[in-house]
RNA sequence: GGGCGAUUAGCUCAGUUGGUUAGAGCAUCUGCCUUACAAGCAGAGGGUCAUAGGUUCGAGUCCUAUAUCGCCCACCA
């Protein structure tokens, strides 16, 4: 028997462990049709918050809809523990930075912290329900996957798309390493617009507005726009920059805006993207005035060894004193920062991996065709990026905890030596390389790479992690494509974009057949939770002991995909209504069904045929919308018929179940296989949304398989078309009977000493087939019909007020 | 400045291809202990669907502008 309150904390650990031990959600391959979810490894970076419970929430429908479909569902967990986050996560816990912890110490406390929070990650998922198989979770720093990051590296080494160059590249001074356009956030900053006067040698006065002064010991040359009739006389000449004493030319590009500013620009290498596209076309000399840690290089004279703001606030003094500004000015813009840290970027010079994206960006878009977005309009925001990416993506990172690069280079000749694939995974700094002589020179010195892969450049083949690419066994056939990748729409740029660019260079085809982006968690209208505004109130673990897991997730499936959401107590308390009520009319059902035998039965009665066919009529746009990854709107769909079914129908049938002696064993059981039925298929489609309570009734009341999350789903074949429009208008009139009593503020259990209606024929043959239950349900004494063209009119209504 | 989306009741949200009086829940008000549920049930009030135009017999829904909010990008001279 049902308990007589459900208490959602005992009952779900139960389950949650029952899971566990029975190996539910366990994956093992079979002749049933795959469904593969390639999950958003979390960063490990911190504590998990709500926005990561919504998201989550939302992909683990998909994985127990799939699942009561027929489909074998492979739905792994993955950990983004490798990378600069995780290194920041130790370094504030140390409180020490990592260049002074030493490399294999860092490594080290990376693999403890990480561990340590993927633990409780993970404890924190399996109280949300996630049905993921633990058994096949993996770690983007595991030996593992570190050997799949190093075959994909090598093998787009050999088909070219990865290449090792002397390149300017992003540059962070604060995490002291090279970082990807991706990375970028921008920031708006208050700064001064410096208006600086120079002199050409033939003594011609000109003026150059720059926010950059610091850059002047950088400037290698002056450009003017050839259609700016007013500066365009000076193309040709040589400049003077004072303070540095240096001349530079005067030369021409179209580039130039001559709206902004004063129409002269000075190109330093490197200021910004454009100075490195001019550096580029003109062949320019190169001076690299900023040291890697934020300084100015020692050889600047008079600034060297200063720092990039002191270099700046000099420069200016230096400039004022010898009369060269003209003006200064307030000025607000947008910067480049590092997402990781905050920080505005600089631009270095040196030796870097990248992949190549460039040539390309048509097949990437191309592949974004291939693959069916939802909701659709993210397939804009992924072509906008991909159309407008402009560099080469950087995947080398000057850090220590993540994937080594395989590579090493001869110390004599600087060729690059790539490890063997069945040498992997190789770290260069301890292992050598499998040949004694360079094959090129004949060196036999070898200096390994230090570098180790950016974030992303693993996080980007999870598809791979997913398959055991290039093991014995491997899941290659089953999971290319894999069915769905899930995310939230902020980092379409970064994961979905680089997993596209790897699955297009291994395998030419697409990683996914689907993509589904969830929306944001917002504190309040227009206010996006975020860390820095501290408007997170809420905790997901305290949330699950307040309201339980169920009822969050409640929350977490309402609303449109692609939508943001704002955290609502209301919402949940809607849950939690709901989930009460499915247990109340559960423990109803099972009073009912104690002498119940399930057999072949189809001689139901009128108001049985109404609501089998309003559920077969509500189940098709249920899995309709499903089948679109729309589980808020399936949820809407199947709650709304929920309330109608217990308001309605229950208040209808409950009189034939209790009194058979007055209404008949054969509709008594009409009623009863009715109830059986739907309360069976409505568990099966709550078990989406609520898998806690649905399997507690489901033990109790059927028990066929181990769970009910081994079910599947068989849609009804009635065709009652005719029971659900004329069972409608029956419900209005009840609905219409029990207002009257209502405004009289009388009980529903008031006797109606007569009823007149007015009614078309159809209704009325429905009425008189369903008499028995629609008297019942109204207590009526004398019920009266009379014909009319159509619907239906109250003509009469006498309460009976003692 | 560009791309994408949102704007519907006091609050949180539905409203699928344009088609009668725009729907829920919470909150408010009026009643009802009804052999599952008072964490319930039956009712009531509450909306010029952000604004302004347009297309149409008909617009919350389609088009165009504007405003506000969110995500992403571009602006560093």
């Amino acid at each position: 028997m049902l308990d007589k309150k459900y208490i959602a904390k005992e009952k779900e650990e139960k389950w949650r462990k029952y899971w566990e031990d029975e190996k539910i959600y366990e994956f093992i391959p079979d002749n049933r049709e795959v469904y593969s979810i390639d999950t958003p490894p979390p960063t490990v970076s911190g504590n998990i918050h709500i926005g990561h419970i919504f998201s989550y929430s939302q992909t683990e429908m998909i994985a127990r809809y799939k699942r009561l479909r027929g489909f074998n569902v492979f739905y792994p967990f993955g950990f983004d523990d490798n990378g600069l986050p995780s290194e920041r996560l130790v370094e504030k816990e140390q409180s020490k930075k990592a260049s002074v912890i030493g490399r294999e110490e860092f490594a080290r406390l990376c693999y403890e912290t990480t561990d340590k929070y993927e633990l409780s990650f993970q404890e924190l998922f399996s109280k949300m329900g996630v049905s993921t198989d633990w058994n096949i979770h993996y770690k983007t720093v595991s030996p593992q996957t570190i050997k799949i990051s190093q075959l994909s590296f090598l093998d787009l080494v050999k088909k070219n798309k990865s290449y090792h160059k002397m390149s300017p590249a992003l540059w962070c001074n604060e995490c002291l390493t090279s970082i990807a356009q991706a990375e970028l956030e921008t920031k708006t900053i208050k700064t001064t617009f410096n208006y600086i006067n120079y002199e050409t040698t033939d003594g011609e006065v000109f003026t150059i507005a720059t926010t950059r002064p610091e850059l002047i010991p950088a400037i290698v040359c002056i450009f003017v726009n050839p259609n700016d009739e007013v500066h365009n006389h000076l193309i040709g000449k040589t400049a003077h920059i004072p303070i540095i004493d240096v001349e530079v030319p005067i030369l021409a590009d179209e580039k130039v805006d001559s709206e902004k500013g004063t129409g002269i620009v000075m190109c330093c290498t490197f200021g910004d993207q454009t100075d490195i596209e001019w550096w580029k076309k003109y062949n320019l000399p190169l001076k690299n005035i900023f040291t890697k840690d934020g300084m100015i290089e020692e050889s600047v004279p008079k600034y060297g060894g200063l720092t990039i703001k002191e270099a700046r606030k000099k420069i200016i003094e230096d400039l004022n004193e010898g009369g060269y500004i003209v003006k200064i000015e307030e000025l607000e813009h947008e910067v480049q920062t590092h997402e990781r840290c905050g920080r505005e970027v600089e631009y270095a010079v040196m030796n870097q991996w990248f992949i190549d994206i460039m040539n390309h960006k048509e097949d990437f878009l191309k592949i974004g065709e291939e693959i069916k977005w939802h909701p659709s309009y993210m397939q804009a925001r992924y072509n906008e990026w991909v159309s407008n990416v402009a560099w080469d993506w950087c995947i080398s990172r000057q850090r220590y905890f993540g994937v080594p690069f395989p590579v090493w280079y001869c110390e004599k000749c600087g060729e690059v030596i790539l490890a063997r694939e069945e040498d992997l995974p190789v770290n260069p700094l301890v292992d050598k390389p499998a040949l004694d002589k360079c094959p090129k020179c004949g060196g036999t010195l070898f200096i390994p790479e230090s570098d180790v892969m950016d974030t992303w450049a693993t996080s980007s083949v999870t598809p791979l992690i997913n398959m055991r690419y290039k093991e014995k066994e491997n899941y290659e056939k089953m999971l290319r494509p894999m069915s769905l990748r899930t995310n939230a729409s902020e980092i379409i740029r970064t994961w979905d974009f680089y997993t596209i660019v790897k699955s297009f260079y291994h395998f030419n085809e697409r990683p996914w057949d689907n993509v589904m982006i969830s929306g944001f968690v917002m504190a309040s209208k227009g206010e996006k939770i975020s860390k820095s505004k501290g408007n997170s109130k809420v905790e997901p673990l305290e949330l699950i002991s307040e309201y339980s897991a169920d009822v969050i997730r409640y929350w977490a499936g309402s609303g449109r995909l692609g939508t943001d959401i704002v955290f609502s107590e209301e919402t949940l308390l809607r849950g939690k209504k709901l989930i009460n009520k499915i247990w109340n009319v559960s423990k109803f059902i099972e009073m009912h069904l104690q002498d119940y035998e399930d057999k072949e039965f189809n001689d139901f009665e009128y108001i049985d045929k109404w609501i089998l066919g309003v559920f077969q009529e509500m189940e098709k746009g249920f899995l309709k919308y499903l089948d679109e990854y729309e589980v808020g709107l399936a949820l809407n769909t199947l709650e709304k018929f929920f309330w109608n079914f217990c308001d309605n129908y229950i208040e209808i049938v409950k009189h034939r179940l209790y009194r058979p002696e007055e209404f008949g064993e054969i509709p008594r059981y009409s009623g009863q296989k009715t109830v059986y039925m739907l309360l069976y298929k409505l568990l099966q489609d709550f078990s989406i949304f609520f898998p806690f309570v649905t399997e507690e009734i489901y033990q109790e009341l059927f028990k066929k398989e181990k769970s009910i999350h081994h079910t599947t789903i068989k849609p009804l074949e009635y065709d009652f078309s005719e029971e659900i429009k004329n069972g409608n208008d029956l419900v209005d009139i009840i609905s219409l009977a029990r207002g009257e009593k209502s405004n009289n503020n009388l009980s529903l259990k008031t006797i109606i000493k007569k009823l007149h209606l007015g009614v078309n024929p159809d209704l009325e043959n429905a009425i008189n087939t369903a008499i028995k239950d629609f008297k019942a349900t109204l207590f009526i004494e004398d019920l009266e019909l009379s014909k009319k063209d159509s619907d239906y009119e109250v003509i009469e209504i006498t309460l009976d007020k003692e």
